[in-house]
DNA sequence: CGTAGGATGACACTTAGTGCCACCGTAGCA
DNA sequence: TGCTACGGTGGCACTAAGTGTCATCCTACG
């Protein structure tokens, strides 16, 4: 509890100084600074540098990975992001967190160091995502089809996602955010030939 | 030229050395030592450590990114991949290339630095693979569509492949290597819901 | 009040990684 | 043959990333 509130902090202070004077000019001692931490404690929390921006960044997928989670089988994958849309509701502080993360995303274009955290968290993400998965499909965790399944959604998730905020964040041309979710579940269905998806029949 | 034969033969050396003493015990200097250059010369070639694994990781995509730049189109991927592989003819080197590929995907199991270059270099797949893949559907290649196509192809390769090769080199129960290519295609169908796959009609 | 245990800080130490300059081989050119 | 321009390399000093170890502190629990 205490361990993640610091690994926050640390993650927090270190995205601000990435984005503010790049990675490669951010060093360990300025990150512990700024968190109010010792240099050990950083290193003591991440392997490297660049992996202090994991925990913000893996920010990015936490509503969408928790929108899976709740997916109740009686509702189609649009009915329940719908309803989970309107229930959002973000504090000031995870409003912030998002900003960062999409500020990291639109880093990651020319970092190679955060790229690699980027696809850290992504890869973490398909982890959590296989079990949601194979449960809709009624199959076991470890299926290959599974497995398949999975690695596409969360490979169209990552790619529109990020086309998106880095578009909105780069151009100040109104991105299409607006119909973000319609143009994520859409390519899912793609991803998966219509077998994620629908609501799934009750089998009583 | 003679850049890239060098960076292939630090990448030889480190993997070698990562897969028999493991990641951490690998130092800079041994690497230099064994690929016969200084270590100045290998920070020259690589960002970090991990990184220098890359180039044989990328040569597991190759074969695959090969095959796909030459599928002409008046044949379905069955046929051309069918073909390709009869074709197929592997110098020594290339067979033990493709051996410390499949190690460094088994270590990146456990090392997570070398899970980020297996990342890195499935994401550099992907970004040649874009233009494959738009061409092949007729559509641009920043095209938001092309590019959820291409991240949901890139990723069933990379998940099934490694699956695969995990399989074959950790269990020495007999994996379903022989269809290994089917069960790809199938994949790359599925996540395309059937829009790559098939030759294409000559629209004259 | 005493203490066991997990998290942190301090500090010395190793190794990753960079800047800088000298060197060497080769290609071009007179 | 000699001059030079240049891309790749080695050597060396230096900064910064990351680790091992131990003392300290905070908290929970009896």
């Amino acid at each position: 509890m205490q361990q993640d509130k610091t690994r926050l902090a640390i993650s927090r202070a270190a995205t601000q100084l990435f984005w503010e004077q790049g990675v490669a000019a951010t060093t360990g001692d300025q990150i512990a600074a700024a968190a109010g931490v010792s240099v050990r404690t950083v290193w003591r929390h991440f392997r490297t540098k660049e992996s202090c921006a994991e925990p913000i960044v893996a920010h990015s997928w936490s509503w969408f990975l928790a929108t899976w989670r709740s997916w109740p089988d009686d509702l189609s994958l649009e009915e329940h992001v719908a309803a989970e849309e309107k229930r959002r509701n973000l504090s000031p502080q995870q409003q912030a967190d998002d900003r960062a993360a999409a500020q990291m995303i639109v880093l990651s274009r020319t970092e190679p160091a955060i790229r690699t955290a980027f696809l850290m968290s992504s890869d973490l993400a398909e982890r959590e995502l296989a079990p949601i998965v194979a449960r809709r499909l009624r199959r076991a965790p470890d299926d290959l089809d599974v497995l398949a399944h999975t690695a596409a959604i969360n490979a169209v998730v990552r790619v529109i996602s990020e086309e998106i905020i880095v578009g909105a964040l780069t151009r100040d041309e109104r991105s299409p955010l607006a119909d973000s979710n319609a143009r994520i579940i859409n390519a899912v269905r793609t991803a998966t030939s219509n077998l994620i998806g629908d609501p799934i029949r009750r089998t009583s």
